[in-house]
DNA sequence: ACCCACTGGGTACGCTGTACGCAAACGGCT
DNA sequence: AGCCGTTTGCGTACAGCGTACCCAGTGGGT
């Protein structure tokens, strides 16, 4: 395997691209070291030539796949960066909410495994985080608050989103060796389709048989309803620092 | 081993136990049957007379844990079930929130692989899961909002309490093998620290040396704020389903 | 021509979950 | 008492995991 083997070469990046693939389509526990090297058609030891460790990978993964969903910041790089109404294009701070919203949920379900990946600040965080954290904070500080203040709420915000997105993606996260039954059927889908798995306590018995079109399993419509609220809640406060 | 010597038996019951002590102090992924099994005395395999699958053992635990850390529900047993206002035992909503998000805070740092568990609606929504959807939907019906709004709102409460939870924990859930650095140390903190790990964004700019105790960091402050906002927007969407 | 750094490969170790079969003990029966 | 089906526990074995360690080949620099 000579250098003129341009594409055949293994590079750091090519492993990269692998174990996320793998990741994706198989779920976060199939991957193994042994399978991105067998899709690279090359030995398992050799990775480490590249990688260091699995943990060292996890994190160059969730490296790449930050920088695949950007928001979209520098989109007006010759402004004035500390302009914030220029930094987030004229957008509202609501709409900046919306974006943020849309990109990391579409990350998420792309990504499943990157909800855990991105919970730890030693995975994520990055420049490319940090970037994301600059252009929420840009907008929010529509809202008068200090920068202290916008920075709360975008970690709020990101809280949130992710526990919506855990719930969403969890079947992948944990998934079992035999899927025997609907994984995403839990006891509360049971009780909207009118067969609860117990004797329901007396609220719950209201909501038997109410169907699955209420949306209270609807993940995505959930996300936005609840983003929704905390954005009252931002308003609100925000007001109130105001005085 | 016989019935006499009553201590000595396997039960289903002592699995869960030792499980649910390794889980917490070594950690999930240090979890194995074998483990439990030494800690038992007893080999690895007669485990699984007890417990069909290790995923089944997870599923144990989480409801054994679910059971541990109860909302006040049927502290008024002897009223009338159906009695929203008593069923809370006089709470007004916001200190059911506040209940539920104490409770539910002190289970996850107390028993941080339960985060991943219950975000799986097949490992969680068991019937204690659905008293306390009860006893929230209880409390938000002073609100004035039906039934399906009750639970919409306990369910964007229980994601944003995860996701916080989420962040709090992970250092426990995708822990390394060698933690040669604080694992709970990210690029915010080095920018909070003064010690920007890049040139850091504009916005960021103005945290750099803001010092940790500005809150950011701290996480059960973040669950209050957040708590706090989300609240907000629970009254105002009440307000406005009401008319 | 020689050496050396770099790359990839192979073997091996200790760990995992668990399928399978066997031995001992128990409860209920005649 | 003697028997027998069922339960309980144990030991072996297998496939797969991350990765420590060492060897072979190849390219460029001297």
């Amino acid at each position: 395997m000579t250098d003129s083997d341009a594409g055949g070469r293994l590079t750091r990046d090519a492993i990269v691209s692998a174990a996320i693939d793998i990741a994706d389509v198989e779920g976060f526990d199939a991957l193994s070291m042994r399978k991105i090297a067998d899709r690279l058609g090359v030995g398992a030891m050799s990775l480490y030539r590249h990688v260091s460790d699995k943990d060292a990978l996890l994190m160059a993964m969730t490296e790449e796949i930050g920088a695949r969903f950007p928001y979209p910041y520098g989109e007006h790089a010759a402004d004035d960066p500390a302009d914030d109404r220029a930094a987030v294009g004229g957008r509202s701070w609501r709409e900046c909410v919306q974006v943020a919203t849309d990109t990391d949920w579409d990350l998420y379900t792309r990504h499943p495994w990157v909800v855990l990946a991105y919970s730890s600040p030693r995975h994520s965080m990055g420049a490319a985080s940090l970037h994301c954290l600059d252009w929420m904070m840009a907008g929010f500080s529509q809202l008068g608050v200090d920068r202290v203040g916008a920075a709360e709420m975008t970690l709020t915000l990101w809280s949130y989103i992710q526990g919506v997105a855990l719930t969403a993606v969890s079947a992948d996260l944990v998934r079992t060796t035999g899927p025997d039954q609907d994984p995403a059927r839990g006891g509360l889908d049971e009780v909207l389709d009118g067969t609860p798995p117990v004797e329901p306590p007396p609220r719950i018995a209201d909501l038997v048989g109410a169907g699955r079109d209420v949306g209270l399993t609807d993940m995505r419509r959930r996300l936005d309803r609840g983003v929704e609220m905390l954005c009252i809640g931002f308003e609100a406060v925000a007001r109130e620092a105001r005085g």
